[in-house]
DNA sequence: TGACCGAAGTAGACACCGTCTACAGAAGTT
DNA sequence: AACTTCTGTAGACGGTGTCTACTTCGGTCA
């Protein structure tokens, strides 16, 4: 297996088990065996490789597509919303990464790619679902760039630790499922 | 005017003219023309400092709460989640500082206290209209946790980029309009 | 075969960072 | 007047990303 290759896969296990900050490009030379150099043979420089992780990111989101059950759109649509959810707080430093713009280069082609196509099809699960918003003539990518703006809010935040502090707080399914009340009707 | 005090303006200026990458301790420091060690006698760390600033970031999101509209409870909701949007808008510096726990220290008391009440103020103008959600019967508190997290990820989603790459691009007003319409029908 | 040459890895240097420590002076207290 | 505390400075240490030689190895071509 080539260098590149492995430095990926090793910053991706660097990344899960030691959360974003130990995701750095002397830490994983050294966890891969070479020299802290090395990396920036196969990368431009760090953003570029941790790019690369984050892409690997994206696709394991859009895989989870795959696993949606065949029923109905409506219960596609919430199946692939708690998958969303679970896959963020499952990989909360991936997640993270995903979405740190000062750690990877946005520009970068393969992971716009990807993250476009987790909110396409998302997209699509959302245009088959009569939900009272398309029912009032919204414009259906509208809805979903906003169900997935509260999706992603409520993963956001309950990482960021939850409404702990706040004078209560509740589980993340909860808020979830208020949240897909207000949607779905 | 007390040296703490000027790092601290020093520290907010900085943020939102350089960016969140430019406020490091040296370089607040240096722009508040003392030497690099100077602020570490007046706070523990550079999370300490940070967490300072944040607070007064979210000291200005309660504020803006003053100036809502003293219309209907519809209304100043509406207003004050358009508040929220703009203010992400406006300062992405500090909104992301704000949310960054890497960079601050979560448990600081004035940090948590700040934090909450914006929270708990949020909570109340919801409480005070009669949205589907809550003549359904759901708990209060979770909907207000789940508007939040609706407008949290929309500020997130947009500073990261938008849905830019995306097949299209909405302005963030055009995805608030919707969800408002999601929860307060 | 032998010469070449580019790709890949190494080691060292540089500037910057946060933090720690030793030191100097100023201020206030006993 | 002596002593202690507070505030600021300067230097050091280990860590980071990145750049620049320097090797080394594999393949290509005359």
């Amino acid at each position: 297996m080539g260098t590149r290759q492995r430095l990926i896969d090793t910053a991706s296990e660097l990344l899960a088990e030691e959360g974003v900050d130990a995701v750095t490009l002397r830490g994983i030379a050294k966890a891969a065996g070479v020299s802290h150099g090395a990396p920036l043979r196969h990368f431009s420089g760090r953003a570029e490789l941790l790019s690369a992780v984050a892409t690997r990111g994206y696709a394991a989101l859009l895989a989870r597509r795959e696993t949606l059950p065949e029923t109905s759109p409506r219960e596609r649509l919430t199946a692939a919303c708690h998958s969303y959810l679970d896959f963020a707080l499952a990989n909360p430093a991936m997640f993270e990464l995903m979405f740190r713009r000062d750690l990877i280069d946005a520009d970068d082609p393969a992971l716009s790619a990807a993250a476009s196509a987790v909110f396409d099809t998302f997209a699509v699960l959302v245009a088959a679902v009569p939900t009272p918003l398309a029912r009032s003539g919204a414009d259906l990518r509208l809805v979903a760039a906003s169900l997935w703006a509260a999706l992603h809010g409520l993963a956001q935040l309950w990482l960021w630790g939850g409404l702990a502090g706040a004078s209560f707080a509740p589980s993340p399914e909860a808020a979830l499922a208020v949240t897909l009340d207000a949607y779905l009707g």
